[in-house]
DNA sequence: CGCTCTATTGATAAACCTCAAATACAGTGG
DNA sequence: CCACTGTATTTGAGGTTTATCAATAGAGCG
């Protein structure tokens, strides 16, 4: 596994370290603890004691929520450069969600006393976190708007048109979404089911606006799908 | 009106408070402004530049998100010594969501300078308001889970209950929902329609659950209604 | 007492889920 | 390189849930 990490991609992404210096961060980062994850290991599950905050380097999180009968919904992915549970920790609280590594990815990691000591030397990182936690606030509210009032098909649009935005890459053929994306998976980000995914996914194909194989999305017409996306 | 507030009672609710001395807690009230609003009054509207934050202490607002089609998702109601906008006016945002008073209300207003200088002379409350964030996060990432997860009457279930917790005052009759709440209201809060609700409140009516009338609920049996909400 | 807003209830329809069966695909080990 | 095996995907048929529409009743207010 190449182990070489783009530092200033990730300092660029994280809204952690928002007015710090580039060269007091090697500190900051050199009190946690580097690690690998293999695909499909869980990192933390919803209800344990949190003990750990994360930063992704390399790889996907999926964070979501289970619900007792089995079925998940997908709160969502967190790219290189971005963290989870810093509060859950800082507050010695459970985790809320469940948090597992899509693909082989790799991650910084905080132990709570660590964070605590980071928060002191370094006040700004509350506010930083203030802002990062807002943000999932605004998004979380956002979607949770559109589950209520939009109809499947528009928010599924809605889905994949974000993920693209967080975890798209471009290519000859158009925007792909840059990790193993199962129908299950973009249904149980949106609230559906994975038949209705698969038959909306044949649909756009046919309009040309996506191509789709085995766990692999590709948007070939973000304009259209963004036009479908806000008018229904 | 009665302009006397339980200004005791508003210390144990808010979040804000957590660690201060009550003594001070005179003092970052003086910065505040107060305000009444008539009943039905919007404080803010989504999409406007925020540049104030506030308290409840009497009455109750009403937090939701609009769509574009005119219908509306309530994210939650505010009770007294409860905040919202802190941190958007903070952030020099606009603000995500629209709060308007449900009945006469009171408000405690800062504007932005004002809650800039109190971050610095307590900077605590950056702390406090990142747990009352998050508090909130939990909250929404819960009910996006279940509006995904479960059927309309558990979701009203499970609304009620919610409402009740926050907002309940114990009576003869057995927990009144303090203020009015129309059928609308639930079904916005719920992620379904008035007639659904209307149709379950009938059927709990007649199981002995719940008494209603207009703008106006009690739950009658809540230990029925958790068991329902939980079991579905 | 009439006006307006809210609630109730029935009938109908639409959206979407569930189930079933067939097919495609990726990775594995011989 | 190929057959094999376990997933993932597709697609059709049918059923359920819940929204929508329409009409009526009830409550509060001036």
């Amino acid at each position: 596994m190449n182990n070489q990490i783009d530092f200033s991609d990730i300092f660029s992404r994280s809204g952690w370290f928002v007015g710090f210096e580039e060269d007091k961060l090697p500190d900051i980062f050199s009190f946690g603890h580097r690690r690998v994850y293999e695909s499909g290991v869980t990192l933390f599950r919803e209800g344990d004691h949190a003990t750990k905050s994360y930063m992704v380097l390399k790889g996907r999180l999926k964070v979501s929520k289970l619900h007792e009968d089995g079925r998940e919904a997908i709160v969502r992915y967190i790219n290189p450069g971005e963290m989870t549970a810093a509060v859950s920790v800082l507050k010695g609280k459970d985790y809320p969600v469940t948090a597992q590594a899509i693909g082989p990815s790799e991650a910084l990691e905080w132990d709570r006393e660590t964070m605590l000591n980071l928060m002191n030397t370094y006040p700004r990182i509350a506010i930083n976190l203030l802002g990062i936690v807002v943000e999932r606030l605004d998004d979380i509210q956002t979607r949770y708007l559109e589950l209520q009032t939009e109809r499947v098909e528009q928010r599924i649009a809605r889905s994949l048109l974000r993920i693209m935005r967080q975890s798209g890459r471009k290519t000859s053929e158009g925007i792909l979404i840059d990790f193993r994306l199962s129908r299950q998976d973009l249904a149980d980000y949106t609230g559906t089911t994975l038949y209705t995914v698969s038959r909306t996914l044949s649909r756009w194909e046919q309009k040309g606006w996506t191509v789709s194989s085995r766990e692999r999305i590709v948007v070939t017409n973000p304009h259209a799908l963004v036009s479908f996306a806000e008018t229904g």
